[in-house]
DNA sequence: CCTTAGTTTCAGTTTTTCTGAAATACCATT
DNA sequence: AATGGTATTTCAGAAAAACTGAAACTAAGG
């Protein structure tokens, strides 16, 4: 049965024009390439060679250099891709972040990724937890990052990292002027904005904030706006104010640390990431690591 | 290293869903196929498979598979052309002849070649036998059939039938009237139209006929167009007329069986012929020599 | 928990491919 | 036409690769 080692010895010998070199370039010696060659002509039962000095082809054997050069050329490139794909030299990455992660930890990851893996495809949005959680599950994406509640049938998660919450207000407000740790006692007389996020603290004096709370906003833009006008103050995990947050706001941690968002790194349960994912997601947790370690 | 084999054993088994069937698809024992697979596998670093019952794949799974199906097709597709060319089931051939030829046997060749090698692709030109030679030696014609003089330099010529002359004459003609041979002293009172054929007869009473003869020709409607207008006879090969001849002509052999056209097949002698041209060329001296046969 | 179908492992066998040496063929040169 | 040098083929044995059958193992379904 003809096999693509044999085309490659042909196409070396029809290309060097003789036998030795040929054999040199394909690191065997002489007489295997004969014995080779030998067994393609029988197999085809005509000659390749007008003489056995292989300088000149026969017009059989034009046509076959032609149709092997062609096969070997598109041989070679199906196994580098498949060889490259596994090594996670290319391929294609989907992820979903919520939207202080893409603006937040992204930006390192990328910047740690680039150069080694140019030829990787990477697609990153930011989407809301939720979404993010469909998107995974409807295998739009491979790789989600966010902050989950429980639905999490079919879904492989584990925990990326953890955002302390902390207060913002605007400079000009009396919390402004202290520094340090806030305790939630100091808060009962603030004047608070909920959002999404701060309602999954599950400190009983934050609930209390909570209910007692009469605005409540969704989007971090108008939440921050609503807190530079001196509307209030809010809650909010440190990435958010670092992807967000400006010089016209300030932020103080809060005292208790047990107030924080959790941010998990989600996949399907059901199927093995590509190598270029699994990479790029190793390079999630170093980058992650590399950051908790400077803070 | 990567083989054509292995790609064809892991396509086998992905499309199966498991490893037995593919084994029996493949003619091999499960063990054979699952020690290959194991061997891609370990090649590339990565699993294929989600779990060992084969039945989902991985993301490389999935992608090795996609680029594996390509690679087969394209190198069965590869395989099939230069089998079928080696058999000559493919090719293709250029003929040049002269009209004559053209006009009787390769007609014939045809019919005798076609059915069992529809796949070859037959380009037959007649020219006249001189740019035969010249097409030939060009590289611009693969077989070649004509008279040919001594230019032979670089030409691979072998006979491959002689042609005798005769005398067409019209039906009003004295010579009409009477059937049988015709002797070289009948001529001598006629008046002959020479043309290029007849003058490379080489028996001395034509030499001297044709030294005598005031009219030449070397389109061969012309000269049967004179014939048939009275003008005078001519001598020609006998496949000349019962190619171009028609109703409103007579022919008479000659006597002398050494007046004949010597018509042989060409081709370059440095060159080997395509399996599908030398397929025609067998099948051209079969029918020569079949219809030899019946003469 | 047991059965069953399917997969892997193992050791030995068969097949294929390779090597090195010797024989042979080819080409150029005399 | 003989000769010398180089290239190729042949051959037998060695090495490598692939295959088989039996047995061990594993997962899924009853």
């Amino acid at each position: 049965m003809l096999k693509i080692e044999t085309l490659r010895g042909f196409a070396a010998v029809a290309r060097c024009g003789n036998l030795s070199d040929a054999a040199a370039t394909l690191g065997r010696t002489p007489s295997a390439v004969s014995m080779m060659l030998k067994q393609l002509e029988t197999h085809l039962g005509e000659p390749l060679f007008e003489t056995d000095r292989k300088n000149r082809l026969t017009a059989l054997g034009r046509f076959v250099l032609d149709h092997a050069e062609r096969e070997l050329h598109q041989f070679d490139t199906t196994v580098r891709a498949i060889e490259g794909y596994a090594k996670a030299v290319y391929g294609s990455v989907r992820i979903a972040t919520v939207p202080s992660i893409a603006g937040t930890i992204m930006p390192q990851v990328m910047a740690r990724h680039f150069g080694r893996f140019d030829e990787v495809d990477i697609e990153l949005r930011d989407i809301d937890s939720n979404s993010i959680l469909h998107e995974v599950l409807r295998n739009r994406v491979d790789i989600g990052i966010a902050t989950i509640g429980q639905n999490r049938a079919g879904l492989h998660s584990q925990l990326l990292m953890t955002d302390a919450f902390g207060v913002v207000c605007a400079p000009s407000h009396p919390l402004a002027k202290e520094d340090g740790p806030i305790e939630w006692e100091t808060l009962m007389t603030e004047r608070i904005i909920a959002n999404s996020l701060s309602e999954s603290i599950d400190a009983i004096p934050s609930r209390d904030l909570h209910e007692a709370s009469r605005l409540k906003a969704h989007n971090v833009a108008s939440i921050l706006g609503m807190v530079r006008a001196n509307i209030g103050i809010s809650l909010l995990p440190k990435m958010t104010i670092l992807a967000f947050g400006s010089d016209a706001l300030v932020f103080r941690p809060l005292a208790d640390q047990t107030a924080r968002r959790e941010l998990h790194i989600l996949r399907r349960a059901d199927a093995t990431l590509s190598p270029a994912a699994r990479m790029l997601e190793e390079r999630i947790r170093d980058t992650v690591a590399s950051i908790m370690q400077d803070m």
